[in-house]
Formats: structure tokens, sequence, C-alpha cells
DNA sequence: ACAAAAGTGTTCGGGATACACCCATGC
DNA sequence: GCATGGGTGTATCCCGAACACTTTTGT
């Protein structure tokens, strides 16, 4: 038995090296518009919220630990009743007047551990830039500049980010997805020294390969500086 | 008709010079134990989440416009089964057994503008010291523990703070919060530093009166420095 | 040799910190 | 005149910002 009244959903963000991106769904619907929107669900009795929208993400990219947080209730009564929004409702939803409060999270993911395929949430679930999102269902792109700036704000204080990366990843590549997160950008040298300084990264032995030019060094995350 | 699985629950600080204090209510119950509880209420049909913490605040201290944040959604399945809290369900609730998630708010008042006394809500409602809290009801205590940190994490980025103050005040008062929110202390000349160059405050061409020392001068909030 | 990104040091200014004494008032 | 909190200035340190050239690899 599932609770009618409040949903769970997901604001996952993934970083492919250039730009930051979040999941979106195609919503199974028939003969409409393409509608796009945030995974989610009802919570399911006896299911805490943190539990929800780890199962939520766990049905979707198969991935477990993920770095999961809370980031924010939604509950205008009439955040499911734009009439955009009615064809996908009356096809999916007993109710479709009923009122839904949404609980959102926000979570992260490093792109190389998760390949988009169709899932029982969606015909199609695929990466999008953050920084054109289209229109989605609902409120969720309220849901997406919700997450985006509790990330931003968690990225400054540094507690955040590795998470978005491969599990060895140069500066370069750190200091390109800090950039893309917090949309601006940082001279070279400062950043690194930062890092080095506040030993946010331990260095490895080891360097790229393949790449047409210099291989830069390996740094894996230092835990001891993180996770407050 | 009010929405039965979903309530909200209002973290309420003020501050009295000295220490930092939260309202509480002795919920009314039967030949019970004194039972205290943050204040709140079951969201109403066709109710915004915001505008049900605002209501729930003006019930009780009968304040409009109060400063007021959400901090957070809880949604243990258990929080409302444990037996402390039990008698109090079973004579207030139709559905004692039923599962509540609640949306938790955190509102700044000045205590100047509010004397706690009974309302709808309780047969007391008084002013508790933050730094020990008794035993609450439900998860009442990690609410608390989870808006103050919120209310610390805003203090410090120095958007709240005065709103806890009162209209004109002293740089001393000033200090005196930041230090008990933050649960530090600050050098007085380099706080006054601060303070001053960074336009937090206007000084008033206006002076405490009937003080048993030298006193102070007042100032009053800089609006354009403040809420981002 | 050339393209492409890696890697590296120094200077400067501003803000945070540390620190101790005199002042105005009420009694 | 004394008790009480109000009010003030300076030296130091550290951090963030600005800034340009050499190095290593693959082709």
């Amino acid at each position: 038995m599932m609770n009618p009244n409040v949903s769970v959903d997901c604001v996952v963000f993934g970083f492919d090296g250039q730009n930051l991106n979040v999941l979106l769904i195609e919503q199974k619907d028939v003969g409409q518009l393409r509608r796009f929107a945030l995974p989610g669900d009802h919570l399911e009795e006896e299911e805490d919220l943190d539990q929800a929208a780890a199962r939520v993400l766990k049905e979707l990219t198969s991935l477990r630990g993920l770095y999961l947080k809370q980031s924010g209730a939604f509950g205008d009564p009439n955040r499911v009743k734009n009439i955009k929004d009615l064809p996908w409702l009356r096809s999916n939803r007993r109710d479709p007047g009923a009122r839904v409060i949404t609980i959102a999270y926000y979570a992260l993911v490093k792109m190389e551990e998760f390949n988009p395929s169709a899932s029982s949430f969606a015909e199609r679930v695929f990466w999008h830039d953050v920084s054109n999102i289209p229109e989605l269902a609902f409120d969720h792109s309220d849901i997406v500049v919700g997450a985006l700036n509790i990330l931003r704000q968690e990225l400054a204080e540094l507690r955040v980010g590795h998470e978005l990366l491969p599990e060895k990843f140069t500066l370069s590549q750190m200091q390109a997805l800090h950039e893309a997160i917090l949309n601006s950008s940082f001279d070279k040298r400062n950043f690194r020294k930062k890092a080095l300084n506040d030993e946010w990264v331990i260095p490895l032995e080891e360097k790229q390969i393949g790449v047409l030019h210099k291989p830069a060094r390996l740094y894996t995350w230092n835990k001891e500086k993180t996770r407050i």
C-alpha cells in the first residue's frame, strides 16, 4: 500500500567532464507530446523518506550508496493541477485531482558508473545539461533550482563534489567540476594551491595514459577532509 | 477537511539578551505526565506548506510576517509510534496509529513582541533555553537540532539574526546574540569593526537610558545589507 | 616541430586576529 | 569614588587574487 499524498522526487546530478547534468525521464504517456520530469515515486507504507529516495535511485540506476540528501519539501496545493499535467495524471493516477506533497532529494552519481536506459519509470532516461533544461512536469523545474542551490552551497563548503568524479581524477577535472557547478572560473595555480594546501586530495603515483598531451597526475579524494 | 498524513511543526526561536530560547508547548492531556512538544498542526486542504506554518505561528503568537523558513521534512514511519507518545495520540487523534510526515519550519521572533500565554494549542506555552531542552514528544528533539543547525548556518552567512533583536539595539546585544547562537565568543573590538565596516547596522543618534553604567549607542538593522 | 594541456612561484592587498586601556553613567 | 559595561586603535598574519612561462607527451 502506498501513501497517495506524499512522494519523493530525485534530482540526480552527474558530471561529464564539461557540464553538470541532471537525469530526466520522459514519462510514458499515450499519444502525448514528450513530457520530461524528475524521477520520483510515492512513498510506500512503512518506508522512511530517505529510504524512498534511495529506492527510487536504486530502481533507476541500480546503484546503491549514492550521496543523497534531502533538499526541500514542496506542497503547493496546485503543484499537480496545471493543465499541462492533466493528461498524464489522468492516465496514470487513480485520483488525478489528488494533492501530492513531495519531498525533494538530490543525488550525485559518477557518470561512468551509470548508463541510462529504459526503466520501469520511463521509456527514456537521459542526462541533460543543467544549463538549459526544458520545461518539466509539475513544479519539477523549481525542484531542480532548489537542489542546485543546495549543491552549490555544499560544494562551496567543500563537502561534496568528488562524488561526481571518477575514483582517480586530475586536478583539471576537479577544477572543471567546480567551475561547472558554481558557474564561474578559477585561476589554475590558485585552485591547485588550495586543493593541495587544504589537502582535499591525495596525489597518486599514477598518470593519465593515452592522452595526446602531457599526461596529468592522478589524484584521489582525501576522505579525512570531507563529510564533516 | 485536513490532511491527516502531513503536518507542519515550528521551531520558534527567541533571544532574551542572554540565551537563545525555543517556544515549547505543554500538550493538553488528561492525567499524564507533562509532555512538551513543538507547536504544529496538520496541513489543511488547499493550504500551502508555508501558509500552514504561518497559520500555526499566527494562532500561537498573533504575530504575522515573522521570519519563517522550511528546515526539513521528517518522515520516519515510527516517528509517532513511540510508546511515550501513545496516550496523547489516543486521546487526540482519530487514528492514533496513523503515520504522519511533518515538514519542519523555523521562525524568529523578537521576545519583546510576544508574551506566551495559553492558546488553542496548549495549556501552557513557554520559552525554554535551547541549551538544555527537556525530552520532547515524537521526534521533536531532532527537529530542534535540525533547525538550530540551519539557523547557525544562516547567521554565519549573516542573513538573519536581527529578527531576534528589538528594533533598536546595542552592539553588545547583537554580539551576545551571535555568541549565543554560534556558541562561541568574539573579541568586542573586532566584532564591532566588522559590523560597522560591513554596514550590517545603522547607528542612531540615541542612547540607552536608565542603565547603571555608561549608556550604549543604539543601532538599527541595515535592511539593504541583508536578505540577499 | 607542433599542438595541447600540465605544471609551477611571487607579489600584493584586505580581512581576520590578538591584544589593554580609558570613558560615561548611576548609585 | 566605585562599580559596571561602553567604547576605541594598532600590529601581525594568512588567505585569496592576479599574473606568464616552461614542460611533457603524441602525432
